[in-house]
DNA sequence: AGAATTCCGGCACCGAGTGCCGCACGGGGC
DNA sequence: GCCCCGTGCGGCACTCGGTGCCGGAATTCT
């Protein structure tokens, strides 16, 4: 071995030499097949250190969720209120989705092993599920006055995790090719333009959405039609304004 | 309890005595400050025997999870392709509703674990992702042939899974009053009126199954809407036919 | 330099989960 | 009656993830 660097920029040198070897011992024999001590001896430091930094064997697999976690936090925290929620939102899902891009051979190789381990799996459902908790809650706020507001942001969140993550997963099958940012795009675009029509996206000029609240409701009947179910599905979408 | 399931062809005497020890010392001295030995020994049973009856601790308090997975899965693979996808998605969601229904009790004193307890949250969301990977595979099958059937499956699976949850979340935050169903059904109403303008039907339609043909398109659109949406939307529902 | 704080390693320990073995049933078959 | 065999249960003994605690070393402050 040559001799050790004795430049150390910063301080987290051993949380990322636990990394390294975590993902090292990984890749070549599992994950429940590697165990802590495995790593701390493969990183040369104390089985204890190991748990200063991560406060699990999960987390080390997902080292940078946490951050990634804060930024989305302030990015909608930053938000003004004349910005259309539901596009600030899919902008806050770009964010992970840049994440993830930043590192495409990680991600790839970490989305292998979420794949075939269980436990990592469920780790990361619950990170995603932070991820769209805080969609949610910032919906929810912006939708307070609204009615089945709560309803409206907690379908909505689900909506936009949902198409990230659909492009997310096909990128990362792919094997890290082509622009993943584009891919989500295309995905939150339809989930903008299907799931939430008020200001869509194309033309830049929504009428009637300052003070008009002139809703707007369409029905097409083909055919025969049981019309007391028409007549039901027009009260109760006249019934919330 | 009673005994009420006449479908339980083994015989679940130690499984459901080990389920009635487990929520007792849970409730009343919490679930991390509850180990296995409290368990079985509060059951008068062996160690060994939990986890024979479940796969790890987390098990124990989903026990009816795994039964109504399977319900749900057998439920839509017994669907026509008559039948609107979004509709019997939304019926199957229906299904697991039905299931919390039936002890509103033992929903509600789990749902005071899950909320306090950070392990069993993930561990719902197991499940949760369970139920919606099914929903998913089943409208996938369904829309392989649309474009962008993919990721319409997975946006629509999760739109009802939210809704699905945000109903029952309330219910169970109240404390189990009212009926569940009825607040589902309107979650749920609001998810296929706002996502999914194509053909809305009512759970159980008498008509258009006779010798078909009679499709009834109805698109409500809240909100000043952009026509050509409208439009295209209608467009690309009629010609799935 | 001396003191205080922080960082690290090495225990000892707890609890979840597993493999294995022995035992007590219970039901045929003869 | 006996023996045989499959099954369900209990009781180890063990692994491994995770935590509390303490002593020592490195670093920083004054």
């Amino acid at each position: 071995m040559a001799a050790t660097n004795p430049r150390t920029p910063p301080k987290p040198v051993m949380r990322d030499s636990l990394i390294a070897a975590a993902f090292r011992l990984f890749l070549e024999r599992g994950y429940e097949q590697t165990t802590v001590d495995d790593i701390v001896t493969l990183a040369g430091v104390g089985r204890r250190s190991f748990f200063r930094y991560f406060p699990s064997k999960e987390d080390v697999v997902f080292p940078d969720h946490e951050q990634c976690l804060d930024d989305m936090t302030r990015f909608l925290a930053a938000s003004a209120d004349t910005d259309d929620p539901v596009v600030r939102v899919c902008d806050a899902a770009r964010l992970v989705m840049r994440m993830y891009a930043e590192n495409p051979t990680f991600s790839v190789q970490r989305y292998r092993l979420t794949r075939e381990v269980a436990g990592l799996r469920t780790y990361e459902l619950s990170v995603v599920w932070r991820y769209e908790k805080t969609l949610g809650d910032y919906l929810r706020t912006r939708w307070a006055d609204r009615k089945d507001g709560t309803l409206r942001a907690n379908v909505a969140a689900a909506a936009v995790v949902a198409a990230h993550n659909h492009a997310l997963r096909h990128w990362l099958r792919s094997g890290g090719e082509g622009d993943p940012l584009e891919e989500v795009d295309r995905a939150l675009e339809f989930v903008r333009g299907t799931w939430s029509p008020d200001a869509a996206a194309p033309p830049a000029g929504p009428d009637a959405s300052a003070e008009g609240a002139d809703d707007v409701v369409v029905v097409i009947t083909k055919r025969s039609t049981p019309m007391w179910r028409v007549v039901r599905e027009v009260e109760s979408s006249l019934g919330e304004g």
